[in-house]
DNA sequence: GTCTATACCGCGATAGAC
DNA sequence: GTCTATCGCGGTATAGAC
């Protein structure tokens, strides 16, 4: 039998605290989630989980980085696939909600920082994604124009869509409530995926 | 000249309070407000804040309960109505939309009591506004069936339009940066509202 | 009804031993 | 890399004078 070393499938301590920290965040929001909670999780003091981040407030920027990354890169590949009309936004549409059926927590955290402002964040939220904004709202001026979609304000579109996007996944404690039953099992996350897709597309495409 | 009796439009104590207490709850949450906060924006200290009220909790219960007899009494005139068909739709819509436009704030502290699932209320916040849930998704899937609007998943779609109808307000601050512009202005609540009117309608109504 | 003073707790952060 | 110990701050809440 070979010396212990470190299974592949045990994380660092750091990537385990980036984890913990993310589910305390999406939760409780950043001023309810103290340092402590999230050392308890990982099964450390909080002394020893600011050896890994200097502070709260890196830790939390952090967590949100990579959040934003996962989220771009996904909506990189959509944005720049060959589709066209009603398929390239349905391939847009549904590299959200996959992304956001994955990790429901990156929405919460998603939104709490929509809801503050970006406060907790050295970097201006608003900004990084105005570029996709920007794009996604001439694209569908474009196909309103060919009359591939129906008319609608680009813009106004593009932020109700947003929150039909994030909406279910966000206030998932909320939505048990209302249905009766748990929101993130993936027989109802599937329903409620195919429900927004379906409503899109008879709003916009004639 | 006459005796200095309060003017008719000086608030009680109190009223300021609850006012201010809405605002800072709105903007910066639950955990995020500290008592001294409120205080200092109504001009008095801590300790006389909490002669009015026993504690942060009660003072946020009461903030919370004006805000939502507001909103169901609004939609009781709405949901009672005789209007028929998408005419009773848009009412409803209009009810909310009309109200969150007055004051956004309560929007941004619905959605952060969505979002952390009502822990802060001792009331449960899903089996208050159930009844309306159940009642308009059993109008609205009695109006698919008669063929008046396009078949939906009548659940999943009030759960879309509740996402879409509140993300524009509480979102506010994240909108902002998007549209690069003041999202809360008259011109762009109006402009808002109309849309998401029109959205829903044209996908509803065949 | 508002004030001062204070008790008590939990927070983020630092220093230094092991 | 993790720990104990400690600091300073700000939080909620209470007691009592005016």
């Amino acid at each position: 039998m070979t010396y212990d070393a470190p299974t592949a499938n045990q994380r660092s301590t750091r990537d385990q605290i980036l984890d913990e920290a993310l589910l305390c965040f999406a939760q409780k929001g950043y001023d309810g989630t103290s340092l402590n909670d999230i050392a308890a999780g990982v099964g450390i003091r909080r002394p020893s989980l600011l050896h890994h981040f200097p502070s709260k407030e890196a830790l939390y920027g952090d967590v949100f980085e990579r959040l934003l990354s996962e989220w771009l890169e996904r909506l990189d590949i959509a944005v720049n696939s060959s589709a066209q009309g009603w398929d390239k936004a349905e391939l847009v549409l549904r590299a959200c909600l996959d992304l956001f059926a994955d990790t429901p927590d990156y929405v919460r955290i998603m939104r709490r920082e929509a809801l503050d402002g970006g406060v907790h964040l050295g970097i201006d939220l608003s900004g990084v994604l105005r570029p996709f904004f920007d794009r996604a709202a001439e694209y569908l001026q474009g196909e309103m124009n060919k009359g591939v979609f129906a008319t609608h304000d680009a813009r106004h579109l593009l932020i109700t869509g947003y929150g039909a996007v994030l909406t279910y996944f966000s206030d998932s404690p909320f939505v048990n409530g209302l249905l009766d039953d748990e929101a993130l099992t993936p027989e109802n996350i599937r329903a409620h995926t195919e429900h927004v897709i379906a409503f899109f597309r008879s709003a916009l495409v004639r």
